[in-house]
Order: C-alpha cells, then structure tokens, then sequence
RNA sequence: GGGCGCGUAGCUCAGUUGGCUAGAGCGCUGCCCUUACAAGGCAGAUGUCGGGGGUUCGACUCCCUCCGCGCCCACCA
C-alpha cells in the first residue's frame, strides 16, 4: 500500500491514459462468445466540424454504460469508427486546401496544395482521384485530434477496432450491400424526380430536407377555360408556367364539376392541358385550382406520378431554364411561334431572373391580373444548401423500403431508452414517401460498384448496369474495368461508362453494426458480436441512422441490429439557447473545459444528462464534479491510513447498518444502470458517499484508531475498506481517472477490470456480524445516529463554538425505536460529538 | 396542423406504483484552522410544485383544460 501525503488531481489523467494504454485495460478478448460479450455500435463523429461539448456529454454517457457493463463482467466490444465520408468532408477539405474537384481534369501525380490557402472564391481545380487523396489526408489529421479528446475525456473504448465510412471495410461492405439488395430486386435504378440542390449538384434525401420560412408572392395567372372563359390560377412559381402539365381542383369542388375532363390552355404558351380532378387539392387555397408543372414541389411529382401526366422539363441541374423548341413533340402549343418567342425570354436564366421576367411578359399581355401578393411561405432547402430545392429528374439507384407494418414491428421490437424516443421513430414510418435514394453526384465517397454499356453509336444505357462480383470488391469503377472490357474501351463507343456518383453517406453509415463487426471481413468477429447490444445516438437522426440502419439489418440478417438504442439529448448553454457549432478556444471548447476541471469532472457533469433529457452546459457541475474526485482522494486517502481491510467481520451495530445501507445503495444503482439511468447511480452514490464521509467517518474514526478496543477497532476497519472498496466500484464508471488512482493505492489490477459490486455479498457481511440470529442489520441505525451527531452539531454551531468543543452531558428526545437504535451506537456518538454523558428520553 | 418532451427554491435539477412538516447541490448568511480535506468542514434561510378545474380521506404525482418553452413531423399550388 502506497497512499501519498498530499494526494492530489495533478497529473492523473496523462498517468493513467497511458497505463491504460500500455496495460490494454480495454481491449476486447475476442476469444468471447456472443453471450458474452456487449458489443457497441460506436456513432462514428463526422469528421469535418468542430469539437463542442455535446460531442463529449453523449460520447461520455456510452462510455459510462460501457465501464458499467464490463465490470457487470460482460466483454464489451467498444470500437470507435470515423464518418470521413460526404460532403461534409468534401466542404472542409474545399474549404482548407483552397481546391475545388474537377471531374475531368487527368489525375496529377505531383499535385500539392499550397501551402497558404489562396481566395475562398478561386479555388484552385483538381482531378477527382486527387481530391479524395487530399481528402484522405486532411481526414487523418483531423481523427487524431478526435482520437486526442476521446482519450483525455476517458473513453474507455479499444482503439484496436475501428474503422472509417471511406476505409476498404466500409466500401466492401457497403458495396457488397448493394449488390445484394439489387439481386433481391430490393433495390433499383430509375429515372425519376428527385429533390435536387442546384448549387451542388447533387440528389437530396427526403431525411434532408429543411422547411425554411421565405418570402415569395402569388402571382394570379389567366387561364383559359374549355369554353374560352377565363379560369384564374393563383402560383408562387409562374416561371414554371411553360412545365405546367395539368390543371387540378378538389374531386368534390362544384365550380370545377364541369370543367373536369375538358382542357385549358396556359398564358403566353398555348399549351393545352387537361383539368383532372385530386383530393390533394385544396379548394380553399387561392381560387381553388392549382396548375401541376413538372416539378414545383412534391406534391407536382404525387399528382404527376398518380394522374399519369405527361412531362415539360424547365428546370435543368444548374437551376436554370433550359432551351426548349415550342411545337415539338411533347411542347404542342396553339400557337408554336409565340410561345417560342415568350419562350426565349426566359431560357438560359436562372429560376429567380425567369420568375421575374416572366411576371414581367404575364403583365404585358394581360395574362395575369393585379400585382403579385406578397407572402411568407416555408420552402423546402437542403439542410446544407442555400437554395431552394428544385425538382429534376435523373438517374437515381431507390432502396424500396420494407412495409411499414414490418418497420414499425422492429421498432416495437427495440429497446428505446428513454422509452418515448419510439414514437419519432414510429412518426418517420408512418410519414414515409417514395423509396430511399442513395444516389449522390459527388466525389468523395463509395462508389457504386458498376459500369454501363456504351452502344456502337456511342449512347450509354444507363439503366442496364456491368456488376462487379462480390470477390472483387471494392472496386472504383472509374479506375476498374468491368469483366469483359479492358481499359481502352472506357468511354468509347461498344465499350463501357462508369457509374459516375456515390452512395449517399447513409447508405454506408446504415451499415455501422455489419461493418464494425466484420460482416465481410471477419466472420469469426461477427458471430461473436452481431447483432450488437447498443446502439447510442442522438435523436435528430433517429429518421435517418437509427432508421437506415434497422432497414439494412431487417432485409440483410432478417433481424434488429442491436438490441438496445440510448438516445442522448442536446448540450444548451445556460441561457437555454442551443450551443452553437462555432467552437475553437470558445470559452465551450471541450479541451479548455478538461483541462480547467479535469476530465471527471467533465464527466460529472455530463453524467446529469440522462438519456434524453437536454443538458445545460454548466461549468458549475464542473467545478462540483471536481470537489468530489478531490475529496475521494482525502476521503480514501484517511479511510485507508486507519488500515482498513476487505476481510474480517462486522461486529459492530454501526458498521453493519452502514454496510446493509450500502447494499441498498449498490441495488439501486445497478438497477438504475440497468435502465440506463446512470444519472441516478451517480446521484445516489455521490449522496451516500458524502454522508458517509460527514457522518460515518467522523463516527468510526475514534473507535477505528482503537479507542474502543480491539472487537471494535476490526470491524471499523473491515466496514471501511468495503466500503471503500464498494464506493470506488460504483464510482468508477464516472470518474474514471481518480478511481483508478485510489484503487492503486491498496488493490491489485485495474479498478475498472474489478468485479462489479455486489450487493449480496455486503448484507452477508452485515448478517454475519450478528450477535443473535434475530439481529438483522438495519439501515436505519446510521441514519438515526447521524442525525443525533448533526443536532449537537448544531447547538454547536448556533452557540458559536467549535466542533472540538467538550460537551458535558445531551439529552436526547425522540421515538422509543429511534432511541433504541440510537443505544445500539452510543458510544461512537458521545466520541464524535466529544460528549460525556448521553441520556435518552422517550 | 399533428406528435413528443419539458415547466418544482435566484440557478441546475431529484421526487420510482398518489401518503407523514416538498428534497439535493450551487449561490446566499453565520460559525469553525476539528490529528483526510481551508481549492475544506459544520449549521441556517429560501418554494402560489406554470394557471384553472376534476377524481380522491389525501395530488408535485392521476384525468381534463389553458398558458409558456423546446424538439420532431406535415401536400409549402
């Protein structure tokens, strides 16, 4: 045993960090079985944003049931993977090289980006392997500082297991995924609308979109009816007037009963279209019929898709008109010439100059009526983008996703902590719309493992795809030859094209458990960790991981990924407002937040976080998270000088209620753990832990320094050290650091390797302490004894005196089961309190 | 518009199936260098439990309703 004379905080952690590491304290014994082991799916951080604390608070609650459960004796399986993958990292590395990927430039071998980033607005262009080379290795930079956090905070994860959404593991298995899903026919290729961000180029899913409130206007438009009346469309969009397809009202609105079936025709184009009849029409909006262009929003694409209606594509992927020839087949119009010259007026400009214009050209010819009406109405944006979506239709590979019944029977079939986080889930499914597109036009990210065939005339048939072959994977097939072709032939005509986008991010990162798990890659680890025990995360992805993932391991293993979800809330600052992204040494940088309190007590205070419940990020929790590791040091330091034991027996009453109370404490907080509800085992065990050191300490001291004679002296002494032993158990999983200091001082191995305490074993120690076989230890005795020594306190204090002082005689008045507790403990009362003479009145 | 969560001392929050005078910590006030700890210890004061109804012997707890805050979802012509 070597306690130090001034036990302090400093240099602890870097201490045991690097024991930890050198000891692989955590690291993973595969040689477990499944049962065996708590395997869990790690969220891997998005590598592209800054630190703040709410990345430790929800990292720091996993690792508390991690440390929980591997003292439980279960093998935790605990790896940390990195999202490398998207455009999140594409923006950042834009952002920090000064480059911009070029698709068509040639790869160059020798390219480097300078050393000082030039203007944000001339990005110097690369070719596309180049990028994602510069991806590659601004990635890697930024892991280590996550790597640097993730362990000075304590995570107590195995840094052996990992993986990253761009590593080979991950393209493997996401690639593998596909091909699966497409021979199943549970995945597909089409051309099809889709939402698309016009700044970047690229297909969004329905999981990311954003309303955003902006201002736009009702532009009254001047229809002609089947019988050349004038039939009045209102539309915040009239520059998509030349795509209008169709004219639609409610089935059950009388001003349009005779009017369905017939045809109006469009101003300034001509164009005939019929008026068709959709409940989704809602005869109160406007004048109560709307025109269907091809596509203002997505409700043009539902009533498109369920009336059969034709197409008239305006809208090209830059998000400007494209050039259209009035009269040709598809563009019919009454009067070909006109509409082509009102036509040419807008084509080449952007949907907001065309919007313009066309307001301008509906005023001139009398097409319209009063000034548009200006309003604010939410529209629908990326939540990346600063445009407006527009809807194109492309080439686009949809997951179909499972019935809803299916999906909502796995959703029942999880365990939700916190148990309503279910009914998000349940809303998402239950909002379902169309299939899952996890096509994006990007760069930096899993390819598609497929290539198409180029015809003689050099046309490319993108809907009929070359596939690789499971064993080849993976593959990037603008590098990779499809079997059959040789290189040469890319491109050419008779030849082949590769798949030119990337599996959106989730279709990788819905594949976390298979991919951590060597789903591809080692089958020996998947059967001894799949499906998983947890899965952590926060709940503004429960729509889309938490989602994703469950379809993935539904269709692939016909079962739930994992078996528990804890959902973790969001970190606000005190003034309720949510904490903003913009760290870097702000004052809520989790790395100034560690080293100014410590990493336990950093973990203190997000352990007041329970699963789902919001967090004030209050340096207060810090500064009380500090004072308690410091006063276990003291605490164990004193417990431990007055040579306490883990063997022996318990003689005393005192000791035996402390010990029977402490068992209670040890039950409850494992249940608690249990529910995931770390935050009241820390509670409880914080609230025993300072009575036992105000109270109990002050009680036993006297008798444990021998005071009392030797029967007593021993049963202090055995009482302190398990409790001591017991408190640092139950402690450990919070603060990792000042546990594991303590425990080094008198245990063997890691505190964290220790057996969870355990409950029973304290009450035998209590009941074997008995004098007679009717005397049951009782929790209440130390409770009625504490709150006798706090009363002399008291008129200790109100008398203006010192603890020390002597008292002569104290009566105490109370119930006659209090007192007779009381009696049990007498003796350790009157030397606490310094009292000569205690006499009890009932 | 629909759903979920929250509203308890100045602040951050406990309060488990309804049950004795509603709790903790911080902060505040006073006292104490007590042989683990003065970056400490001891003690004290502090509440219309968001408002209003209802059920009950009894409601912070259950039901209804309203108010406020947050989040998620929604077809946005």
């Amino acid at each position: 045993m070597s306690i130090p004379d001034k036990p302090s905080l400093e240099g602890l952690e870097a201490k045991w960090r690097q024991r930890w590491a050198d000891e692989g304290t955590y690291r993973f014994d595969r040689s477990k079985s499944r049962d065996e082991v708590f395997s869990i799916d790690t969220p891997p951080p998005t590598v592209s944003g800054a630190l703040h604390p709410g990345h430790v608070c929800s990292y720091t609650h996993t690792d508390f049931i991690a440390r929980y459960q591997r003292m439980r004796g279960r093998e935790v399986y605990y790896p940390m993977g990195w999202d490398d993958n998207g455009l999140n990292v594409e923006r950042r590395v834009q952002l920090l090289t000064g480059t911009r990927c070029d698709p068509s430039l040639p790869y160059d071998r020798d390219f480097r980006p300078p050393e000082k980033v030039g203007r944000k607005d001339k990005p110097i262009p690369v070719s596309r392997p180049n990028f994602v080379a510069l991806c590659g290795e601004v990635v890697e930079k930024l892991e280590e500082t996550y790597f640097d956090l993730w362990s000075d905070i304590g995570l107590s994860v195995d840094w052996s297991y990992g993986y990253r959404t761009i590593g080979p593991e991950a393209r493997r298995a996401s690639q593998r995924g596909f091909l699966r899903l497409l021979a199943r026919d549970l995945l597909y290729r089409s051309e099809s609308p889709t939402l698309w961000d016009v700044d970047f180029r690229t297909a969004v899913a329905q999981a990311e979109l954003e309303d955003r409130e902006i201002p736009g206007a009702y532009h009254k438009l001047r229809f002609r009816g089947p019988d050349g009346e004038d039939l009045w469309i209102d539309t915040t969009r009239p520059e998509l007037l030349p795509a209008c397809v169709a004219v639609v009202a409610h089935p059950d609105d009388p001003r349009f009963q005779p009017l369905f079936g017939r045809a109006a025709t469009t101003p300034l184009f001509g164009a005939e279209v019929p008026i068709v009849a959709h409940e989704l029409a809602d005869p109160d909006k406007g004048t109560g019929a709307a025109m269907i262009c091809t596509f203002g929003d997505t409700t043009d694409v539902t009533w498109w898709r369920e009336l059969g209606l034709g197409i008239r594509t305006v809208v090209d992927r830059d998000g400007r008109l494209r050039p259209v020839t009035w009269g040709s087949p598809g563009w019919e119009s009454t009067d070909p010439a006109r509409a082509q010259a009102h036509y040419d007026e807008l084509a080449g400009r952007t949907v907001r100059q065309a919007q313009a214009r066309i307001a301008e050209l509906l005023a001139e010819t009398g097409g319209t009526q009063g000034e548009p009406r200006p309003i604010t109405h939410p529209v629908k944006f990326w939540e990346n983008g600063s445009r407006p979506l527009e809807i194109v239709t492309s080439d686009q590979w949809f997951i179909r996703y499972p019935d809803k019944d299916a999906m909502l029977a796995r959703g029942k079939e999880l365990a939700w902590w916190p148990d309503f986080m279910r009914v998000r889930y349940e809303n998402w499914v239950n909002g379902l719309q169309g299939d899952w597109n996890i096509t994006r036009q990007r760069f930096f990210g899993v390819p598609f493992p497929a290539w198409y065939p180029i015809d003689t005339e050099g046309r490319v048939d993108w809907l009929s795809p070359i596939l690789a072959s499971e064993d080849s994977l993976p593959v990037d097939p603008t590098a990779d030859v499809p079997a059959g072709y040789d290189e040469s032939q890319r491109n050419q005509p008779g030849g082949f094209a590769a798949d030119p986008d990337v599996m959106d991010t989730w279709a990788t990162s819905s594949l976390t458990p298979q991919i951590v798990t060597g789903w591809v890659d080692d089958p020996d680890l998947f059967a001894r960790t799949f499906p998983m025990d947890l899965r952590p995360q926060a709940h503004e992805i429960i729509r889309t991981w938490l989602f994703y993932t469950v379809v993935r391991s539904h269709y692939e293993h016909d079962a739930l990924p994992w078996g528990n979800a804890a959902i973790s809330g969001f970190v606000f600052d005190p003034d309720r407002k949510k904490l903003s992204k913009s760290a870097g040494n702000a004052p809520d940088d989790p790395t100034v937040l560690i080293s100014t309190y410590g990493a336990d007590a950093v973990r203190y205070w997000a352990a007041g976080g329970r699963p789902g419940m919001d967090l004030a990020l209050e340096p207060g929790q810090m500064k009380i998270g500090r004072k308690l590791a410091i006063k276990l040091l003291n605490a164990s330091k004193f417990a431990l000088g007055l040579e306490s034991t883990t063997a022996g027996t318990v003689t005393e009453p005192l000791d035996r209620s402390m010990l029977a109370a402490l068992a209670d404490l040890v039950s409850e907080a494992t249940a608690a753990f249990d529910r995931y509800d770390y935050a009241r085992a820390l509670e409880r065990t914080e609230g025993f832990f300072w009575s036992f050191c105000d109270d109990y300490l002050e009680l036993v001291k006297n008798r444990a320094y021998g005071a009392d004679g030797e029967a007593g002296q021993a049963s202090a002494r055995t009482a302190l050290g398990l409790a001591l032993r017991t408190l640092l158990g139950l402690f450990a999983p919070f603060l990792p650091f000042v546990t594991e200091e303590v425990w080094s001082w008198w245990q063997e191995g890691s505190v964290h390797r220790s057996p969870w305490p355990d409950a029973d074993a304290l009450r035998e120690v209590a009941e074997a302490g008995a004098a007679t076989v009717a005397d049951e230890p009782d929790p209440a005795v130390l409770a009625v004894v504490a709150a006798a020594l706090s009363e002399v306190r008291k008129a200790k204090s109100e008398a203006k005196r010192s603890m020390r002082t002597e008292v002569t005689s104290v009566t105490v008045t109370d119930t006659p089961e209090r007192l007779a507790r009381l009696d049990l403990a007498l003796d350790d009362v009157r030397s606490a309190g310094r009292i000569g003479a205690i006499e009890v009145v009932p």
